[in-house]
DNA sequence: GCTATGTTCAAACGATCGTTTGAATTCGGG
DNA sequence: CCCGAATTCAAACGATCGTTTGAACATAGC
């Protein structure tokens, strides 16, 4: 299963084969059919293992609840760009959920329905913290949108922006400088409101 | 041409084949490899016409030189909406250059060392208008960068946005106002910098 | 009318895909 | 020790992929 989630992360469900997945994890090609049914019940189970790791690691970042908004908004921001430079499960995870928004499979739109709320609540109550009070739900969740599109647009383009023309050091200090940044700009942006829409 | 950019855009340039898109265009399958050489020429030709359109675009926005710069970030903003609800080609190329931020093909390396930089000049003059003069130039390429995840986020994900859970109504009026948003919100934080890195 | 060139066409090729097959192997319980 | 279920294995199957082939067709120039 890790190599399946290596292989699905790096080429997408349908570019992952399943003879690629069987070498690197040194077992029979019959033994998928076998143990998951088919190709497809094999990446459900990684799809729930990847959204089990996502949700714990929700948890993992709710104790901010103490810190000061601007805190919790870079540790946020942090947590967000962690697969820039990580190389663990997680990034894979990140990685399988770019593909699944690019071309959704069926499993994937019956997960997304029922934890896409919970899994932007946290972005939802950070974002709130720094919008005016007479700011609308739809602005909120607009806000939390906007928030994870600042730093995800950094993550999937990674690669692109290690190698020229920019060939930007993709190591630890600079995603610690890019949190900062990003914190910043954004805690500075939500304050302001357009004028009446 | 036409039909070949519909594949690629939906499906990707390994999920689309050959055989889909000389039958959507009603041609021989064997034309594709006399005219372009390869289904790689084929995909090469549609790139160049894609980032003809998008450079195009640029252009037509250029003459907001004599623009406030408030009033150039929103016209940037909106202008990198729009495939939200045009349905015009330019959406289909959006989607393919976000199917090569993905899985970068070959031809499209090529492309983005010679083309990323003048691509980008346009946003990062803009976000230069907007930062203080002690910023660095890494900081103005990280901003255009941040300004284009912004928007970037909302046209990837419009048709998640449009069906369940949230279901917003993706018509001229929220993009207007989601342009008058995010404006607002990246021209607030742009004045930001954070403290010494 | 004939030829040379540019283009289209149906058919086939070799490679790779996901899956199935049936025998070989492993392993715990009587 | 042995039987039976669980698992692994090499091989093959049918489908689809991108590409090539060689004949058929179109058309402009002499």
């Amino acid at each position: 299963m890790k190599a399946a989630a290596r292989a699905f992360a790096r080429e997408g469900y349908e570019g992952a084969s399943v003879r690629t997945i069987v070498a690197a994890a040194d077992v029979n090609q019959a033994a998928i059919s076998y143990h998951f049914g088919s190709k497809e019940g094999l990446y459900r189970a990684v799809l729930q293992a990847a959204l089990a790791a996502l949700m714990r690691d929700d948890d993992a970042q709710a104790p901010a609840g103490r810190l000061s908004r601007e805190a919790a908004l870079r540790r946020f921001v942090r947590q967000q760009l962690r697969p820039i430079v990580s190389g663990d499960e997680l990034s894979l995870y990140v990685r399988i959920f770019s593909w699944e928004a690019l071309r959704p499979t069926a499993v994937f739109r019956k997960f997304m329905t029922r934890e896409a709320v919970p899994f932007l609540a946290g972005a939802v109550a950070l974002v709130r913290r720094f919008l005016p009070a007479r700011a609308t739900d739809r602005q909120a969740v607009v806000g939390a949108l906007w928030l994870f599109g600042q730093c995800n647009i950094f993550v999937r383009n990674a690669e692109q922006l290690a190698n020229p023309p920019l060939g930007l050091t993709l190591d630890e200090r600079f995603v610690d400088w890019l949190a900062d940044t990003i914190a910043a700009w954004a805690a500075g942006g939500l304050g302001n409101l357009p004028a009446a829409s």
